[in-house]
DNA sequence: CGGATATATTTCATTTATGAATTATTCAGA
DNA sequence: TCTGAATAATTCATAAATGAAATATATCCG
């Protein structure tokens, strides 16, 4: 009753895994492997996006949001700019405007010119910033053991000492 | 080996796991590995999507138009439905239709009303189609070489095993 | 010092993606 | 057979994200 796809048997990724196979025998030299980790990410990101989108939505929010906001919590001070928003979160500059336009506008930051450098902006998480974040953590947890539940120790590390690799590549050659 | 591998070092995720450490430190119980695999997982996903749309575009597509022609190409008959598309892609339903609209007016894909089931639509890829995704294959290759060439065969099957995992596991609970 | 260049952020037009409602068809069961 | 539920695709209003240009400040170096 739930599930769109219940027939198909082990999920829609076999589909996709067929349509490579198939592309692969016409395609000489067709990198299958990696298109299908390429694949992969897109399908894991997206389920890991919505998924949490879904239990934001009822506090106002969205992952990205939520994402700048846990930034700022992260940050000594609870004081940052919106380049490293921008980094941190791999959004273009002007997408961090809007964001933080929308946080200010809720209340959960305050934006200061900053002191050292006029250029910049301090981006500070309010009281009401942190108190949302500390309230939304139980529901964010459950959203991450449903979709990384599966993985042990080993695997979780395993996982991000091989995806650190393709980033710490990217940023190196530009 | 090329990559400037230092985890101490230069890359912009290493900023994230400092944020996401100190956040660790502030909230008991906080599930930070899965947390930080989850940031890498988008991060590399918009590191690829960002590379190959730089390539598409100059070709009128991008990176999900891509992947629904591709999708064609590898099925038999180079035929398939738009609710295909929408699992295989992860777009949604109504974000399929606009591309498909695009791709028709490209003529790179027909649009017939399917004949078994008449609430489907079957979408083919035109022979100029097949030529563009020809035509493109070495430029993309070069992309994914760009991300993944960090990966040897081992990694590569290593990866793909794990990632698959977590899309089982959501498929079966919705 | 002062001009060129680089960096940080924003604005605005445009592209891309989604949710909710709508239409059409199929299917399952009384 | 008929009726209600499920499925496929689309439309439309709106949200989310981007590129390119604009603005302001900082830095580099003659």
């Amino acid at each position: 009753m739930r599930n769109a796809e219940g027939d198909g048997g082990s999920g829609s990724f076999a589909e996709v895994e067929r349509y490579i196979e198939v592309t692969r025998q016409r395609l000489p030299g067709y990198p299958h492997e990696r298109v299908k980790l390429a694949r992969l990410v897109t399908h894991v990101q997206k389920r890991q996006s919505d998924l949490s989108n879904a239990v934001l939505k009822r506090h106002g929010l969205n992952y990205v949001k939520y994402t700048a906001l846990m930034m700022m919590y992260g940050t000594p001070g609870r004081t940052l700019t919106p380049s490293t928003l921008s980094e941190g979160t791999g959004e273009k500059p002007a997408n961090i405007t809007r964001i933080c336009d929308e946080l200010l506008q809720q209340g959960l930051i305050e934006r200061h010119p900053s002191a050292e450098d006029r250029r910049r902006v301090d981006l500070h998480l309010t009281r009401e910033g942190e108190r949302l974040i500390e309230k939304l953590q139980p529901e964010l947890w459950q959203v991450w053991d449903e979709i990384y539940g599966c993985f042990n120790a080993a695997e979780l590390r395993q996982l991000t000492r091989l995806l650190r690799k393709p980033l710490a590549r990217l940023d190196a050659s530009g």
